[in-house]
DNA sequence: TTGACAAATGACTAACTGGTCATTAGTATA
DNA sequence: TATACTAATGACCAGTTAGTCATTTGTCAA
């Protein structure tokens, strides 16, 4: 294991325990047995050490999101969807601990940027599975809708982040989808309109863009990480693609299907599906 | 308005933009116009501080709820509800803005407990409430329809409290009636189960009595703080009543009912009604 | 074995924290 | 005016922090 994912995993623990601002630098090293001044060689700084953290789970949990809602079948879809979420969760718990404790911390402002823009992509898959299970049947209420999945989402987890009990996840997952269901079906008097949604925007600042040029130095990176394996050759071969098009569109999601499970790749997985789709040939 | 006051006033604004950790005590009292000394003539720490400003708020909070849940009548006590509570959000929305900062922060052991009391209250009428509106048709699926509401509270008090838009409270309120009543009548895959709550309660401390004893010397202060008024008059009376029952219970309602607005009696008249229902005549 | 380079160290700095207390300013009474 | 009292001050303390950098240690190839 490298000196940095050593340090990231030590303190997310820390953090999880104790909150960002309540863990100093020293109590990482300590931890990890190595010197402070270690620390400065992987993190030019502790704020670049949680905007890490952040990057690193949430865009997996992203990633793993956006794959359910464009690829499960309609009639479990939304089981699947509560089901990895609450999976990932508690796969990821510390993370979502430290989520948690530190929501919306003024701290930073890079950090709150940070959030909004993984926060948009959630409500973006969120609002597109909604359309393809509902349709026109939720014209009105879905930004309505989308709240009330995010809330559940929310509250549930509280739950079992705080409470050290077992908890049956495909229970939990029915349940809300139950409720779900219940909320689409027979809400009329919707709270969150269009227009509301329009007004909040003004807090959210423009989308990176999903280029060429932002994702050929991602797999570059991800590629020197990695030892020779399918996954490698896999990138390699999108690489080469993203250069200059020549495989129809089943052996380019075949590719994609290859890295999706490694953990480092499921981020370059997600530009990845988002560029082809955008750049379809048509 | 007293130093005490003025400090709490002006480091609950701080605390919001900022979060407590990152706001010094040097910075309050520069807001203040006084010195660093003075802050110590008003409260023995900062820690007593945000202490006090909880104790102010969810005391409020808490009363109002539990006010709603007793009082109002079954056909709009829903509406009510919620009404109330975002008009309490709106109302002290800096307050809200701290809690949801703070949330669960590790920082005091005190002020843990202190939260977890208050939720429990809170808990406590919303499960009052629901099974007054719904009776044993929710019998298996009342914990979850706590958490439900509960959710719904959360979700939707992030919206407004995090976006500067003008918001239709009524419109908000109607819309989560349904939404509530929807949950209520047509779940029947609940989650939170009665064990599940069992098992949670671990975490839980016993909670406090109420007792005369503790009544009291709070009816007192508060008497000092006040100026002679149909208010004053009527805590003199109740304080009576306390020490020696002779009114009718009706005429202990109306004198409840005189403080009860006041902002600085909610909580005495919450303590109030809970220890006369405890020990009425029988 | 030597020399050259990279990796790691931890004492150190400058800034900031919550909290204290000898001193001073202000005020009411005699 | 003189006295006695409280209210308020801010320099100061001890402690902690993020971050730096001269120095040491480890690891190669020659």
């Amino acid at each position: 294991m490298s000196k940095k994912q050593l340090i990231m995993e030590t303190a997310l623990e820390l953090f999880a325990k104790q909150g960002f601002e309540a863990t100093s630098v020293q109590q990482i090293t300590d931890h990890c047995g190595i010197s402070k001044g270690a620390f400065y060689l992987s993190f030019k700084s502790k704020d670049e050490l949680i905007l890490a953290l952040i990057d690193h789970f949430m865009m997996q949990i992203t990633a793993d999101i956006d794959y359910i809602v464009r690829n499960a079948k309609n009639e479990d879809l939304l089981f699947q969807f509560y089901y990895s979420i609450y999976q990932s969760f508690y796969k990821h718990s510390d993370f979502a601990k430290v989520l948690m404790k530190e929501q919306s911390h003024t701290f930073n402002e890079e950090l709150i940027l940070k959030m909004q823009h993984y926060d948009k992509l959630i409500s973006e898959a969120i609002l597109s599975m909604i359309e393809r299970l509902y349709g026109n049947a939720v014209k009105e209420t879905k930004y309505d809708l989308m709240y009330g999945i995010k809330g559940f989402m929310n509250t549930y987890s509280q739950l079992f982040v705080f409470y050290n009990v077992p908890l049956d996840l495909k229970r939990l997952a029915e349940s809300l989808v139950e409720k779900t269901n219940l909320l689409a079906r027979h809400t009329t008097v919707p709270f969150v309109t269009e227009d509301l949604v329009e007004m909040i925007k003004f807090n959210q600042p423009g989308d990176l863009t999903t280029a060429k040029e932002q994702i050929l130095p991602l797999i570059e990176s991800k590629m020197e990480e990695m030892k020779d394996s399918i996954e490698k050759e896999s990138l390699m071969l999108l690489k080469g693609e993203l250069l200059e098009p020549m495989f129809p569109p089943a052996v380019v999601k075949g590719l994609i299907e290859n890295i999706r499970r490694h953990p480092h790749c499921k981020w370059v997985s997600y530009l990845l599906i988002r560029y082809f789709e955008l750049h379809k040939k048509s």
